[in-house]
DNA sequence: GTCTATAGGGCGATAGAC
DNA sequence: GTCTATCGCCCTATAGAC
């Protein structure tokens, strides 16, 4: 599967077999983070899985915190690419389902969250420079779709689009975080309150 | 300040000074966390900072895992005990005013992150036990004052006050977060948009 | 280019002496 | 109650084989 038929691109040398290294790897550390967790995860237990030795890791990737980044952002593309989240509902509804189809990946949650955390330290240019780029896409997207909201009078107009969309993503990520740490909290419930408060005409319909 | 003068509670022996020296480790471990951060802070750095080994620390905290919850905890004592946050306000102000006044200590904000990430994962009981029950008493001591805003007409009677509660949570936790990578986030204008949904009327004064 | 072997320095945690 | 000593593990870096 990853195999280069010829024909592939430079397939000549041993650049493809790099490429096909890297895919295998990447296949194995999701394994391993499915399996034992973000935190738990070592170069030396990628490297066991893999099949080869820790240093080989660190030569194709560089350190433990680059190999981390592109595990998830693999398996982000992957899942994007297999269940992509359906198009025709808010913009709160949408990080909901993102969110939702995350958690269907055992680990991929906890590997988000401890890069974030990681980012937020000093001396971790890789980590900060992921978990800044995600953030800022993320929020250019849902401004964009929270613009279209407004324009079909499907959100207030008198709403700022780019508060409107770090505030969704926060709420989103917030509430994914309490819920896994207590299954008791109305995740859904919350957001879907969020995104009437968010529509126009909610306080005439639903007020008392 | 923490030398028990005679009187004192169990003065005898080793007793006291087990205490006494507690809190000079975690004074010490505090002063680490604002200096290193928190990813960089290792037992060994709290221990010679403290002026002991870093086994003795393992002797009075267990793990450096409770160690640094107690470090929060003894963090977030002193804040709120120093510079308690005023009364009066919107449950949402209250929860910025809570972040900003966190911010102004050094690493108290990485710490956090770090702990929370931390708990999501399997085998950390001491994280998981301390993020579950922050959550938990922020969101019961939110949900009152949601309540109480409710019934003074200032949030919107419609609203379940412990979905309010967590969104609020969560909103601010995760807005903090992206401003922290990227401080051009309107973490404050996000909050204070929020603050306005919440109120009942917003629609009708300032649409349109 | 790819990878193994190996070494250096740091880590959390434990055992036992004082 | 605190220490020294030690264990096993970790990440990173480098030298050299293929």
């Amino acid at each position: 599967m990853a195999q280069p038929s010829p024909g592939s691109p430079r397939a000549r040398g041993s650049y493809a077999k790099g490429i096909a290294m890297r895919q295998e790897i990447l296949d194995s550390a999701i394994e391993v983070f499915a399996q034992r967790g973000a935190g738990r995860t070592s170069l030396r237990a990628i490297a066991e899985e893999v099949g080869v030795t820790h240093a080989a890791l660190i030569h194709h990737f560089g350190t433990l915190e680059q190999l981390l980044v592109e595990v998830y952002s693999e398996s982000a593309r992957r899942l994007e690419r297999e269940h992509p989240v359906p198009g025709g509902v808010s913009p709160v509804e949408r990080m909901r389902l993102s969110a939702e189809r995350n958690h269907g990946v055992p680990g991929m949650v906890q590997l988000y969250t401890s890069l974030v955390a990681t980012a937020l330290e000093v001396g971790h240019p890789a980590a900060t420079a992921f978990a800044t780029e995600r953030f800022a896409q993320a929020r250019a997207a849902l401004t964009e779709q929270v613009r279209d909201a407004q324009a079909s009078g499907r959100i207030r107009r008198d709403l700022d689009a780019g508060q409107v969309a770090a505030l969704v993503i926060a709420a989103s990520d917030g509430l994914q975080t309490q819920w896994l740490l207590d299954p008791g909290v109305d995740q859904v419930g919350a957001l879907a309150m969020l995104d009437r408060l968010l529509t126009d005409r909610a306080a005439e319909g639903d007020a008392g």
